[in-house]
DNA sequence: CTGCAATCCGAACGATACGGTCCGATTAGC
DNA sequence: GCTAATCGGACCGTATCGTTCGGATTGCAG
């Protein structure tokens, strides 16, 4: 139940690319890079799949770079992961990709993944980057609540 | 974002062990291997781990074998994960027992994590092995929603 | 029009953690 | 006291992740 290192990272570049939506100047994945300190090759591997998934508009040659190809209140956390990750699949049996389940056939709990696997992803889908550009979220208690499951 | 394998068969023992609730017999580690198709060696370390984390109560010696420590309605998805794979952090700015985030000091999105990891949480913790022990869940729509987030 | 410089893109390497297997320690029954 | 069945911990192979490196492409300056 841990989130890869590259996916944490994708969060973190494309919340800065967030912040810096106000300006239409393209960032280069060196600044990227220095502003969220993560390592330079690293992230450009991030913006790579993240432009090949449509997220980031990029251009090639002197003066280009990466710009969000959509408003930040338009990107959610889900998409990003999904980027960089695949599928947001907790078990194998979800992804409709691949069918190789050991148990499969006679499993009973198979039905009921789907449903916490949709749970999971709406967590995930319910932030967006320009939630995440905000200065620091409100401390105001307990802000987030799941209402009905199952 | 995907969960291992492990807790995955680990929620697939437990929801055996719970529809087996009723009769007080214990149940050895060959027995629920047979009944979900989960290989006997992998299910013997992981009985043994649920075992330590309090979940089953284990009984050594010959008749010997495991019972649920609580109600199947009293142990949530989100136990059994942690359980297996230990606390649910999605990063691990998130997990309080370690400081290596290499970034740390200037990240700006360190404090909506506790959030969205408390969401996912949430998400897991609602589900019981009551709930998973039922023949199979309701098709009627959607069952989950996020009401607010961070 | 040609050369240069900056940037993106894809492939190979190494490390960490997972998953699976085996053997020893312990306990209840005979 | 012995036997047999079961739990508990340690070892090893494998796969994925994370990082690094070199090549291809594009735009600008001369």
């Amino acid at each position: 139940m841990r989130l890869s290192s590259l996916a944490d990272y994708a969060v973190v570049i494309m919340s800065a690319a967030a912040r810096h939506c106000g300006g239409v100047a393209r960032l280069n994945a060196t600044t990227l890079a220095e502003e969220t300190g993560v390592p330079l090759p690293t992230a450009q591997k991030l913006v790579s799949r993240l432009a090949a998934a449509g997220l980031l508009e990029s251009a090639r040659g002197q003066g280009g770079g990466f710009r969000l190809s959509r408003p930040p209140s338009a990107i959610d956390l889900a998409e990003v992961i999904e980027a960089v990750e695949g599928p947001i699949a907790l078990t194998t049996c979800v992804d409709e990709a691949r069918h190789d389940c050991a148990l499969d056939g006679s499993c009973r709990v198979k039905p009921h993944w789907a449903i916490v696997n949709r749970a999971v992803r709406g967590a995930l889908a319910g932030v967006t980057l320009a939630q995440l550009a905000q200065a620091a979220p409100v401390h105001g208690g307990q802000q987030t609540k799941i209402v009905e499951i199952a």
